[in-house]
DNA sequence: GTATGGATCTTCT
DNA sequence: GAAGATCCATACA
């Protein structure tokens, strides 16, 4: 049972935490979100921050829309709308730890390290072959989706995001304590991330 | 292990 | 015409 838009329809700070230690799914291929950075139309580093355009209309569409686009001309990044139709909000997907489907994740990345398949963004999409044809598909129907996590809620680390030029301080990336498939432990040359305190946990 | 540069294309100015 | 939410191969220490 995927998570429903209600659990989208949250603040994008909030959402991006929660939806660490959920589950990806595309097709036979899965797995366990351990990496996540936030992004809201209010600070530069977002898309949304220069309003409503061609590119940006998918980050206005309703909470639990996957915005899925290019980047560098190479690789497809995938993101979870949130918050309202007036809000350009989203959670950049940023690592997984594979569940399912490794055999495919292998041929698609011409890789066998379990480790490397999906350790960054352009990563797990080119693994569970997310293409650009998925952008403004629905999270909640699929075909791609998010279950939410079995376990308990995973640890969290709070830090500076990644690979961005604007509103650099702000630590909206969230990475599970201890998981050997985050892109990054954490940025080179910043200081040690700060531990945060689950704000809650969706049903 | 760390550093550097190339590939490649959509979007906006 | 320039910039960008990246990845990988290669070079060097």
């Amino acid at each position: 049972m995927s998570l429903g838009p209600g659990f989208y329809d949250r603040p994008v700070v909030e959402v991006a935490q929660d939806l660490v230690g959920c589950v990806l799914v595309h097709g036979v291929c899965s797995g366990l979100i351990v990496e996540t950075e936030a992004y809201h139309h209010t600070e530069p580093a977002c898309h949304a921050y220069v309003g409503l355009t061609a590119r940006t209309s998918t980050l206005y569409r309703e909470p639990g829309t996957a915005y899925v686009y290019r980047s560098y001309g190479i690789h497809a990044l995938v993101n979870a709308v949130c918050e309202g139709e007036d809000v350009g909000a989203a959670v950049l997907v940023r690592a997984l730890e594979p569940l399912t489907g490794l055999d495919a994740m292998r041929e698609r990345r011409g890789q066998e390290d379990v480790e490397a398949l999906c350790s960054g963004p352009g990563k797990l999409t080119q693994a569970l072959g997310i293409e650009l044809e998925l952008n403004a598909s629905s999270l909640v129907t699929g075909p791609l989706r998010v279950l939410p996590g079995t376990g308990p809620p995973p640890a969290l680390v709070a830090s500076e995001r990644i690979g961005i030029t604007k509103a650099v301080d702000l630590p909206w990336r969230f990475s599970a304590v201890g998981s050997r498939f985050v892109s990054r432990p954490w940025p080179p040359g910043l200081a040690a991330p700060r531990r945060v305190r689950r704000v809650r946990r969706a049903a």
